[in-house]
RNA sequence: GCCCUCGUAGCUCAGUGGAUAGAGCAUCCCCCUCCUAAGGGGAGGGUCACACGUUCGAUUCGUGUCGAGGGCGCCA
């Protein structure tokens, strides 16, 4: 996690409001101290900084701060004696357990006193669900763009892993206060829709003993075929497959309602569906194009309309227009990223897989070139890696065209909604995933969601087994809390704002899982090591009380990625 | 050839401009008369691909080399 800067301005601002952070409370102290040890730099308009970082090392501290070896250059001293001169200007406070050790080439390691570490536990139950949210957002608007799978097949695990990375990166800029709108974009006309309806001809005709040729490239999916006998159960009058057109509507109907299906079971949900085909009815198309022509960036060449992509970073020039007289898809793309723009979504997030990276330069361009004023960067992309399906220890390919794939459906059947979207986000999202099917079915409680689940059930358990009224322990006194595991787990709590802050800043769900991991060792290592339902009473609540603002944290993170937090297992 | 992403333990992967680089799986050894053993504790296992540079300090930033995957069409 990158360390946090304050500056006199910020650590004004954040005192105005009514929790002050243990990290943002000990930023603010070490810099009074900076400015009374050495008053010049007060004046100094350079990027003067106090950094505070968690040192990976427990036993440095809670928190560490690096300063005197940043100014050693400036201040003509040795990070030691610059050190030295911090602690010894450090105003009392209630926050530190005593005096900062001086470690090293000079950092000074931060303890913090008891009452000061242990105060986070009465915020989770004063938050309750919303502890760990934070404000980045300010209620402005932000679409996340995620699965845009055509209809032309069930959804494949690639989707999967969008949907589950799209939602999660929803669901974190949600908890920052975006007001967010998720959106499934779609190509319901064109060529592979065509060579859809051409597919679902050929099975009906081959049912009606009709010589059908199969179309090249056309999908050989055995749910071709269910449609194709669908289609002529509810279409008697075409059992000849006849009517392309029909059949087309049929088809693509048929796949979007599976798809939705497919996505309900994911519990993932979208705001709006939008049509490709509904650019080109709508005019938004020829309306790009024209503007684009107008802004005098397209040139002609070999009978088509080109595009100078090449003037915003492009490798090279497309074609926007073919000599045949249609557009590429380069065209809708840019005229429908210009709809995002126009429909007041100045932030937007499009999540697709690393195969089409190579389209994000030209698309970044297309948008540059409409002279409109979309910043440069817009929209932002995240992208997820290919995953390597496993099964018999062979790998299985992914083709959509060949027919046989692994669908989402097939994961969320054998290994739960909950591990498949944990396992999905567990990654980082560029990074090659392998999903071992025979793993993931003959093993599956070592699935690594199993462990964050087991922890909240544990913690229920143990409540349960108490059957006191768990509303008591939000006002109990917490001095009793003095173990190591204790201070470990209070840090961890404390950590998950920041955690959801820099997840959401970053776009990376993952964190979230490292961090519930790591919380749910620390719980199941204390749980092992201490025994919570003790005789004496004050220990007891004060121990019922940190476990119990456990299970909450639990439970918001786990939320954020979709996956129940179960009382019992 | 050009572009993008990546290279960390046997495997799958986290992480970081700082102090001893982590987890899970796998291997080995321990722990249920005790709140769920779907758990815990411990051992072994590393030139953070390689080289150079920037820096007080580089596994982290930059450049280059090597290697892996992907993308480079008037396909979507």
């Amino acid at each position: 996690m990158p360390p946090s800067r304050y500056n006199f301005r910020l650590t004004f601002e954040s005192s105005m409001s009514s929790f002050i952070d243990n990290k943002t409370a000990v930023a603010a102290l070490f810099q009074e101290a900076l400015f009374t040890a050495y008053p010049a730099l007060k004046n100094e308009d350079l990027p003067f900084i106090i950094e505070v970082e968690k040192p990976k090392n427990p036993d440095h501290g809670h928190f560490a701060v690096n300063s005197a070896l940043q100014l050693a250059r400036k201040l003509g001293a040795k990070p030691r004696d610059i050190a030295v001169a911090i602690v010894a200007a450090l105003p009392a406070s209630a926050l530190l357990a005593g005096p900062p050790e001086i470690a090293g080439p000079g950092f000074i390691n931060i303890r913090l006193s008891a009452t000061a570490e242990s105060r986070v536990v009465n915020t989770v139950f004063a938050a309750a669900d919303d502890f760990g949210k934070g404000n980045d957002g300010n209620a402005q608007k932000v679409m996340v763009e995620f699965v845009s799978a055509n209809p032309t097949g069930p959804l494949h695990v690639g989707h999967g892993r969008g949907a589950a990375t799209g939602d999660t990166i929803a669901r974190l800029l949600e908890a920052q206060d975006w007001q967010v709108s998720r959106e499934f974009y779609y190509n319901d006309a064109g060529a592979q829709i065509n060579n859809l309806a051409l597919s679902v001809q050929a099975r009906v005709r081959e049912k009606a003993n009709i010589d059908a040729t199969f179309p090249e490239g056309g999908y050989r999916g055995d749910y071709i075929i269910e449609i194709a006998e669908r289609y002529v159960q509810q279409n008697p009058q075409d059992a000849k497959g006849e009517n392309l057109d029909a059949m087309q509507k049929f088809a693509v109907a048929a796949l979007r309602h599976e798809q939705d299906l497919d996505l309900k079971a994911f519990d993932v949900q979208f705001d709006v569906y939008y049509l490709e085909s509904s650019l080109y009815t709508d005019g938004l198309v020829e309306k790009t194009v024209a503007h684009l022509v107008k802004m005098g960036h397209t040139y002609e060449m070999d009978g088509a309309l080109w595009l100078k992509t090449t003037d915003y970073g492009d490798d090279k020039d497309r074609v926007m227009r073919k000599s045949d007289g249609s557009y590429t898809y380069f065209v809708p793309d840019v005229a429908y990223h210009v709809t995002k723009w126009e429909r007041g979504f100045t932030r937007a997030i499009t999540e697709l897989g690393a195969d089409h990276h190579g389209s994000l330069a030209r698309m970044h361009a297309g948008l540059q070139a409409m002279d409109m004023g979309v910043p440069k960067g817009y929209p932002d992309y995240v992208l997820h890696q290919m995953i390597t399906v496993m099964r018999s220890g062979a790998e299985m390919k992914i083709s959509k065209r060949a027919g046989s794939y692994v669908t989402l459906r097939d994961l969320i059947d054998e290994v739960g909604r909950d591990a498949t979207r944990y396992f999905f986000v567990m990654r980082k999202s560029d990074s090659q995933l392998t999903f071992d099917i025979d793993l993931a079915n003959s093993r599956s409680e070592e699935n690594p969601v199993y462990y964050v689940q087991y922890a909240h059930a544990r913690i229920c358990s143990v409540l349960n087994q108490w059957g006191g009224e768990a509303a008591t322990l939000k006002a109990v006194d917490l001095s009793p809390l003095a173990s190591k595991y204790e201070s470990d787990l209070l840090r961890a709590l404390a950590d998950f704002p920041e955690t959801l802050r820099t997840a959401a800043r970053e776009l990376a769900p993952h964190l979230v899982c490292v961090y519930l991991g790591d919380l749910a060792a620390k719980l199941h290592s204390y749980y092992n090591a201490e025994k919570f339902l003790v005789e004496d009473e004050g220990l007891k609540l004060a121990r019922l009380s940190l476990i119990a603002a456990t299970r909450q944290v639990l439970k918001n993170g786990l939320a954020v990625v979709g996956v129940s937090a179960p009382e019992k297992m």
